[in-house]
DNA sequence: GATATGTCTACAT
DNA sequence: TAGACATATC
């Protein structure tokens, strides 16, 4: 059985236990951790008999270009930040900013691309967008190399066509798996997808709001289903929106929108069997003349050898440079084996549901108080995840298929609670909880003022006004601390605090500002949050979409 | 009731 | 970074 792996969504997960080390390019071992929590990951499928094919990302598309160039924008705020926090001693706050400063860069691939090579494991680097190469491959019959199955966080992959998709699969082998047949034919689904063909559906994700298009405003997942509904006419529907939103509807909208809608069908991809760049599915006739421009958006053309040379790994897909040459000329090339693939029989897809419906949870224990905390030993673990594993790759029963949204009748195949990090995160929580509590009297400031507690807790507000602030910061701290002690409960709009020259205005939680003060990490410097309001951008629904489909 | 916006937190060790 | 959830707004 051969299943695509979005190699980015483990990457990113893997870089987390070294992002310090990426960051500051450190020579240790502890770079490399990435590497090794994807090839555990790689192993525990290929002990089951799964083939993984990793399918990494490529080139940026220039329709997304806006949104790399702004998240570079803010990885680099975060790491600037960062090092200011290690420069000044403070480690654990230096620690979360690199965490959001960490960025999966062509050489970290490579690397993985070395270890994959030399454990002869398939891979391919999409000339642009992993998901649609994932998609092609996925709609790809089994003996040509096609894939069964998709492993990846990004939920775009359902407005590309994929079939199947497991989500969110963690390193017990629970995941959530989507397929999208099922999208269109379980009849209890409320709202229902029946009438819904492939190209509706997409056109329905790009107007409900996706990466390469923002919604109209008013348009959520609830109206752009409402309207496919309705109207089952794409073009009909942008003239109902043109006529119902007017001066609401943005500048040459029907134009983006049949752009997002055109990367999700015909997105190029690498053709792995005749080793050229091809659209995800052909151009129809007079589709330029439709579009009334050229191709551009999908990223531009690409030599036949440059092509090949980054689809196995050779070449930086961004800069079109050749890797380190010493290195790869080191490993034997492995570029993927069609008659490997041809071993695989379709007798080894998993078997279709009984139960109607397209979301299922697989969990590898029925009972949570089977999660410990306790460490357990490799060989145990090991059979866990191969249990759990089992149950992710098998044929499944129905029985063993859960409804999302679980009713009150059902035992639930819970998803474990038995993340070491968080139970141990809490406790140093609480010790330095009480270690805060006693920091030292500050003396009192006369003087009355409105302080909003997000310019107060930044150093360069307090750098300004220098260094006599620095009591009455530590007091503004103190007293906030104190005063959310007491109410235990969120503290929202105008809090006034006795005896104190200060108002809190519009805190969050009260675990927020304790963070804050603990990690002294101010909001307005930090990318963390963004406090300047309408600042946040309307990101994709696409997840809220998959939301919809457990609502059964 | 649906959408928009804000906040918190898991990702790993 | 993005998803889950809560709250505000229409």
């Amino acid at each position: 059985m051969l299943v695509g792996i979005d190699a980015y969504s483990w990457l990113h997960k893997g870089a987390y236990s070294c992002s310090m080390e990426l960051c500051l390019d450190s020579d240790s071992e502890r770079k490399l951790r990435y590497i090794e929590y994807f090839m555990h990951r790689v192993n525990l499928l290929r002990y089951y008999k799964v083939t993984p094919v990793v399918v990494f990302d490529g080139g940026n598309v220039p329709c997304k270009a806006a949104t790399e160039k702004e998240r570079n924008r803010k990885r680099n705020a975060n790491r600037e930040l960062a090092m200011a926090k290690l420069k000044e001693g403070n480690v654990n706050a230096a620690s979360e900013l690199f965490q959001r400063a960490v960025n999966i860069t062509p050489h970290m691939a490579h690397k993985l691309i070395q270890t994959l090579k030399s454990e002869n494991i398939e891979f391919v680097v999409a000339p642009y967008e992993a998901d649609a190469q994932l998609a092609y491959l996925s709609n790809l019959e089994i003996e040509k190399g096609g894939i069964e199955a998709v492993i990846t966080e990004d939920s775009d992959l359902i407005a590309y066509g994929c079939p199947s998709i497991i989500f969110k699969m963690d390193r017990e082998g629970n995941g959530e798996r989507i397929e999208l047949k099922k999208v269109f034919s379980v009849e209890s689904c409320k709202p229902s997808f029946r009438s819904f063909d492939m190209k509706l559906f997409t056109g329905m994700c790009v107007l409900a709001g996706c990466d390469f298009l923002p919604s109209v405003p008013g348009i959520g997942v609830a109206r752009a289903h409402a309207l496919v509904s309705k109207y089952r006419n794409l073009d009909r529907i942008l003239s109902v929106l043109k006529f119902e939103k007017g001066d609401q509807m943005p500048e040459g909208y029907a134009k983006s929108f049949k752009d997002a809608l055109a990367v999700f069908h015909h997105a190029r991809i690498y053709d792995i069997n005749t080793k050229e760049l091809k659209h995800m599915k052909p151009l129809p006739e007079n589709f330029l003349e439709s579009l009334d421009t050229n191709l551009d958006f999908l990223g531009p053309e690409i030599p036949s050898t440059i092509v090949i040379a980054i689809a196995e790994g050779n070449l930086n897909p961004s800069t079109k440079e050749a890797f380190d040459k010493f290195e790869c000329s080191r490993l034997p090339l492995h570029p993927i084996d069609p008659q490997t693939i041809v071993q695989h029989k379709k007798s080894e897809v998993l078997a279709p549901f009984k139960q109607e419906n397209c979301f299922s949870i697989f969990g590898s224990h029925n009972n949570s108080e089977n999660y410990t905390v306790t460490r357990i030993s490799d060989k145990d673990k090991y059979s866990n995840e191969a249990l759990a594993l089992e149950k992710l790759i098998m044929p499944l029963t129905t029985n063993e298929t859960i409804k999302k949204t679980i009713t009150s009748n059902d035992t639930p195949l819970k998803v474990p609670n038995n993340n070491p990090f968080r139970i141990r995160k809490h406790e140093e929580e609480i010790n330095l909880v009480q270690k805060e509590d006693t920091i030292e009297e500050i003396s009192i400031v006369s003087s009355v003022e409105y302080i909003d507690i997000d310019t107060y807790m930044s150093p360069n507000k307090f750098q300004e006004e220098g260094s006599k602030n620095l009591s009455r910061k530590r007091k503004f701290e103190n007293i906030c601390l104190e005063k959310l002690e007491e109410t235990d409960e969120q503290v929202s709009g105008v809090t006034e605090v006795e005896n104190c020259d200060a108002l809190c205005l519009n805190v969050e939680s009260q675990e927020s500002v304790k963070s804050k003060i603990r990690n002294n990490v101010d909001l307005k410097g930090s990318e963390k949050k963004s406090k300047i309001s309408n600042s946040k951008k309307k990101g994709s629904n696409i997840r809220t979409i998959l939301n919809f489909f457990s609502r059964v």
